[in-house]
DNA sequence: CGACGGGACGC
DNA sequence: CGACGGGACGC
């Protein structure tokens, strides 16, 4: 059993938290808040959402459709907006091997969609995704991963916006409510950032865009048991007729820059302790010492996604017994990221084990 | 105590 | 009244 994150020293427990899209600039100054990790090994964030229990293999009875749904296709929603296809096919290949892989972005600008799709060869890697990456932290998002469905427009447009809830109403509740109207891949009841308490606003994905329908046929209007106050239900507004904060033209005159990042700062000559050989051109190097002999590559997943835009990850391992032999590399773009997570990581105690985590040297056995 | 990979230009 | 953290089906 590899040990998740969530399993370590709660008091060490670091979550990155920033509203700004990861542009490289001062980071260091922004705050690292201690996250108290509840109990139970997991980092899968079920209270966001309920579509592991839509996903069981009981589901896999077909839908009206008949379609058969692939036990290899993936999808993955809330990817951090920098993250490439690239970098979504290493973390996905450290479950295993990866068919296809893409990142769905935006025909005009070329911008990430925050969504890809990820086909693997066999099932049970599929599978070992799902359990193991859904819920992981990537720089300020919480990805999540589960079965995509067979691509039709039936299963578009099935997003509901449902106001006028009742303030003690909570998501189980909802989901309650809709349920009977067909299976539910997603629910929300969105919360004031500061009170925690229900905005009485709320959201509701169903499978297919008919449930959706009647959902609203049946619920617009009517109270809901134990309230006063009638609920308003219809389809939620289209995200890519965004009426947000004008998407200014700078914003896509320069994709190519944001893209990686912005400039990277080279620490040369103002820092005493170089990165030297850490940095290959498209990354920071970071060599984590002290590992266990189980430790797979979801594991420095875990500990490094938090802090920014990882590029890839390397557990290594002994070529006789397949056991890590230590130690590993994480690849991040950013050098204030990097920094900030060897400061944060190193020292850090994963299970028994402290870890010492710097930028790569040029040490080898062979040199 | 221990400690820094490995694929591999090839169109 | 309200619009998610977060553009959910191949952009």
């Amino acid at each position: 059993m590899p040990h998740k994150v969530a399993e370590m020293s709660p008091q060490f427990l670091l979550v990155w938290h920033s509203n700004t899209v990861s542009s490289g600039s001062s980071m260091m100054q922004n705050g690292l808040d201690a996250v108290p990790q509840t109990n139970g090994g997991s980092l899968h964030n079920s209270s966001s959402n309920s579509s592991a229990n839509s996903h069981n293999s009981s589901s896999q009875t077909n839908s009206a459709g008949g379609q058969e749904e692939s036990k290899t296709n993936l999808i993955v929603n809330y990817l951090p907006q920098t993250m490439t296809q690239e970098e979504i096919r290493s973390l996905f290949s450290s479950i295993g091997e990866v068919e296809s892989c893409k990142l769905i972005r935006d025909k005009v600008t070329g911008q990430s969609l925050g969504y890809g799709f990820v086909n693997y060869h066999r099932p049970e890697d599929a599978e070992k995704a799902i359990n193991t990456l859904n819920g992981l932290r990537l720089q300020n998002k919480t990805i999540k991963v589960s079965y995509a469905r067979p691509s039709s427009e039936a299963i578009k447009g099935a997003n509901l916006y449902v106001s006028g809830l009742p303030k003690n109403m909570t998501q189980q509740d909802l989901e309650n409510l809709f349920s009977p109207y067909g299976r539910i891949i997603t629910s929300r009841i969105l919360c004031d950032n500061i009170t925690g308490l229900s905005k009485g606003v709320g959201f509701i994905r169903f499978d297919q865009r008919v449930e959706a329908e009647r959902a609203i046929q049946e619920l617009n209007g009517t109270i809901p048991k134990g309230s006063t106050e009638p609920i308003t239900v219809k389809f939620a507004n289209n995200p890519s007729n965004n009426n947000k904060a004008l998407p200014p033209l700078a914003a896509y005159l320069t994709p190519q820059a944001r893209r990686f990042g912005g400039p990277i700062h080279h620490p040369t000559g103002r820092f005493s302790m170089l990165p030297g050989n850490a940095m290959n051109g498209s990354g920071w190097c970071i060599f984590v010492y002290n590992l266990a002999p189980e430790t797979e590559e979801n594991v420095l997943w875990q500990l490094f996604g938090p802090f920014g835009a990882v590029q890839s990850v390397k557990v290594i391992r002994d070529l006789q017994t397949n056991k890590c032999k230590g130690f590993g590399f994480v690849t991040m773009t950013n050098y204030d990221e990097a920094v900030v997570a060897i400061q944060s990581l190193n020292g850090y105690t994963l299970g028994n084990r402290v870890l010492q985590v710097s930028f790569k040297t040029n040490k080898s056995k062979t040199a």
